[in-house]
DNA sequence: ACGGCTCTGGACCGTATGGTCCAGCCGTCT
DNA sequence: AGACGGCTGGACCATACGGTCCAGAGCCGT
């Protein structure tokens, strides 16, 4: 069904799941297929034409945008932390990031959306976690590769910590408004692997 | 108007509240007032006369309920940290108890219903942290106290990325089902105040 | 140029759901 | 005992919303 799509046809696609991330993020769960049809300037047949398994699927796809872009906002800088300046950086961009989006999760407004009980949310939400967990593994061992924590290091409850405190940290944010407590969670997490880092002579 | 309640209506009234709490933990989103209606065994009526505002007073009142059961039941432990024995205690109270949840997030399935633009809604959750980082400072103080930890140990910064730690710990494993990040974070967390441990002679 | 496909518009439908209303019950107070 | 007022049942309403359908426009290969 999606191979017969044509350059105009994709390109409407496309239109719509953006219009939906944006209605999404505006109206939360409120956020009605009509809503999204007169935003992205369609029509209702045209929704159920591109996504004939209805509102679900179309929340799915808008959740796996909504997803991608998570990682991808963190870049470059998630990719290469390997000095303890890069991880500062990228605390930065974190902070920054989830400051902008301020008191709206589109992910979290689409996982309660369409429930656990379908697999496929659940799916992109378990992915794009254990991707995230990953990346930042990945650069808690090029420090420690670096000689600056010992080779014994615990890398992975470092990361799985790590991504707890973000994910918390971004959720009191919502509740509050405030990012204090993003930025503890990061500061606290990268003060406390430099301290248990190889002294430098 | 609360004033005028009889203890019938009271008692009534907060089978409405157990009822209805029940009922969101199983059904999530998309419980609805005819489901807690039938759970109560009452009618559509007593719905309206005990929360004449509709739905949102009484998902309200379920969230005021819900946000209190999540500090009773980390009693008394929460209470009395002044030990690293009683942190670890406490630890494993907290993760019996969001492990027993299971997959439900009652208090964030509440807020994401009502929203963000409800005050009330808000407000109880703000709250809610509030007490809670308010407890773990209390311990940190405790232990620092003590003489555990150093005098100028900064306890508000613990406790904030400890609840942030927490946080993130439970949204993950209402995704994944896994309590492992749970369990990373308090680990780490009290690892990490540990090894700023005064030194015992 | 023509046949067939995708793409688009918009009227229409079924129903689930929050909310209203009123009649009658029952407890409680004097 | 009688009356007042809270308490309860359940029929009823309005409507918002997801989803269906069909007719026609527009593009594309042959």
């Amino acid at each position: 069904m999606t191979a017969a799509l044509t350059a105009k046809g994709r390109a409407t696609r496309a239109r719509i799941v953006e219009s939906a991330a944006l209605v999404l993020r505006e109206s939360g769960v409120s956020a009605t297929l009509d809503d999204i049809r007169s935003r992205s300037g369609t029509s209702k047949s045209q929704l159920f034409h591109y996504f004939p398994e209805g509102k679900d699927q179309l929340l799915l796809a808008v959740a796996q945008y909504e997803a991608d872009r998570v990682l991808d906002d963190q870049q470059p800088y998630l990719g290469c932390l390997d000095t303890w300046e890069a991880w500062y950086r990228w605390r930065d961009v974190v902070v920054a990031r989830y400051e902008a989006q301020g008191d709206t999760c589109p992910l979290g407004t689409l996982f309660h959306q369409v429930g656990r009980s379908t697999p496929g949310a659940r799916a992109i939400v378990v992915e794009l976690l254990r991707t995230w967990q990953e990346h930042l593994a990945a650069g808690v061992r090029a420090v420690r590769d670096n000689g600056l924590l010992p080779a014994s290091y615990d890398v992975d409850t470092a990361a799985a910590a790590l991504l707890a405190g973000i994910q918390g940290g971004v959720s009191i944010m919502l509740a509050t408004g405030r990012p204090g407590h993003l930025e503890a969670a990061l500061d606290w997490g990268i003060a406390r692997m430099r301290e248990g880092a190889v002294p430098v002579g």
